[in-house]
RNA sequence: GGGGAGGUGGCCGAGCGGCUGAAGGCAACGGUUUGCUAAACCGUCAUACGGGAUCAAACCCGUAUCGGGGGUUCGAAUCCCCCCCUCUCCGCCA
């Protein structure tokens, strides 16, 4: 969510914003309806003035003491008394009307701020659909000199993945893993929380179904409630990462200064209906309906500058975690037509799948600015008494199980087996390499 | 799931239906005093929105907010109804 007044005072670049976003909202609209919201206001304030005045004549005149020393009595103030009331009984008619009007006009303004999108900062390439401009690369893609296997075929050879199973247990996008590959699956996890936590990041355990608010508040709703499983009878939902309990811990709070900034990480169930995918990506451990991610969230100071810092340093972070799993990858600075409703500015990170012949998506970092915090509710004090909203950014730090997807294939040898990269082997109990059992 | 108790400002804690945005205390901040610290004293100390003033702020005015919503009343933190949450006893249970 923005700044009303902003909205109202910049409404050609909100428009332009939106425009690159490729999001469609309806900024005359919403002015109009702001400017109607505040002639409202002013007017009702001014009748509720004259209530609470007017109110309060009406204790004194029937106050024994008070009006007898005016040199009244007990007629005459009665009378005052009911004169005020009749007036009052009129005023409040009219406010009446005006707080129906107001109560129709709110909702409908408050529906469409959250329609809004923050416009792109001006270092992000504008674009048509979905992708980005590379802006590096790290490592090379693998080439074999034989035939190689997919994560499929690798994984039921080595009898460390089931997805008929999972399909039969969950339905499609759905998968069961065994032995060494839930080992591994949690060596990855745990290979990046330990990372993070050498890094002063702190390490939460949150909830994964949350209540609506916080699904609004991180700019989820309404636009993706799609995409959310909804657990309808109780009003919550299934996040799809744990950014949204990470980011909404501290909605309407007041922090201080010296508490910024909150590096925190989490490491969560996801879960993502995958509406719209239709039949995409529906070989494999890419796109499945229940994973694991490593999240890390920032909550920092309102300071563009500070902002860009630290979204260099989050993304820095999943960088060096590929670079440990010895993944090849690119970074893309996502173009304005494939951002999202708050964000202003997201980098991808793709990582080499030999399967696929192509870099497919395994980090997404983005950084927001006020948008989430101004929807959370979520501020900081200054020294000066004066409150903030917390600017607020997040990048994955690794997700499970599609880093699997080049982590096996990268790593397999010809005869089938697979070799664990040498930061893995620590939380593998040393083992060097996946062999059929 | 059933029975009790309770939800007031950063915290604790008062609060006859009008003069209570809310006593008092603590914490915090500014100041006086002081060799330093402590103590003492004085002052400030919720949030949002709107209006006015301004280059902008400071500032001034108003409205709303005492868990949330609705009602009674000229007037509600205070009375009534519904909901939510916390604590506690019982039952059930990973």
């Amino acid at each position: 969510m923005l700044d009303i007044k902003y909205i109202r005072e910049h409404a050609d670049e909100i428009r332009r914003g939106a425009q690159a976003k490729r999001i469609v909202c309806d900024v005359d609209r919403l002015v109009a309806l702001d400017s109607r919201r505040r002639e409202l206001q002013l007017q009702l304030d001014q009748l509720r003035q004259q209530v609470n005045e007017m109110g309060g004549q009406v204790g004194l005149y029937r106050n024994l003491k008070w009006y007898e020393k005016q040199g009244l009595n007990k007629e005459q103030a009665e009378q005052k008394a009911n004169e005020l009331q009749t007036q009052l009984a009129d005023i409040k008619q009219r406010i009446k009307s005006l707080d129906d009007e107001e109560s129709r006009v709110l909702p409908e303004f408050e529906q469409l701020m959250l329609t809004i999108p923050q416009p792109p900062d001006p270092e992000v390439p504008l674009g048509e659909g979905e992708g980005g401009d590379e802006i590096r690369r790290w490592g090379e893609p693998r080439t074999f000199d034989f035939e190689f296997k997919d994560h499929v075929q690798l994984g039921q050879q080595l009898g460390i993945l089931d997805l008929e199973r999972g399909v039969k247990l969950a339905g499609s996008r759905n998968y069961v893993l065994m032995g060494d590959g839930a080992r591994l699956y949690a060596a990855v996890l745990r290979l990046a929380g330990d990372l993070l936590i050498e890094r002063g990041y702190r390490a939460m355990q949150v909830p994964v179904l949350v209540k609506e608010s916080a699904m609004y508040g991180t700019g989820y709703f309404p636009t993706g409630r799609e995409q959310a499983y909804l657990c309808e009878r109780d009003e919550l939902s299934l996040v799809g990462t744990a950014e949204v309990p990470l980011t909404a811990l501290h909605s309407d709070e007041i922090l201080n200064e010296g508490e910024l900034p909150k590096r925190f990480f989490a490491q969560s169930c996801c879960f993502r209906r995958e509406a719209g995918a239709g039949g995409k990506d529906t070989y494999g451990l890419y796109r499945v309906h229940l994973f694991d991610k490593v999240e890390q969230v920032i909550l920092c100071r309102n300071d563009r500058e500070e902002s860009r810092r630290f979204h260099a340093e989050i993304l820095q972070n999943a960088e060096d975690m590929m670079q440990k799993l010895e993944i090849p990858y690119r970074v893309l600075n996502i173009w304005t037509s494939d951002l999202g409703m708050g964000q202003v500015q997201k980098f991808d990170i793709e990582a080499w799948m030999p399967s696929r012949k192509s870099y497919g998506e395994t980090h997404s970092a983005s950084r927001f600015y006020e948008f989430q915090a101004r929807r959370l509710n979520l501020r900081y004090k200054t020294g000066d008494k004066k409150n903030h909203y917390c600017h607020t950014l997040n990048n994955t730090m690794i997700a499970l199980p599609r880093v699997l997807i080049p982590l096996l294939e990268l790593n397999q040898l010809r005869d089938g087996t697979v070799m664990i990269p040498s930061a893995l082997r620590p939380y593998m109990n040393g083992q060097e390499r996946l062999t059929p059992s």
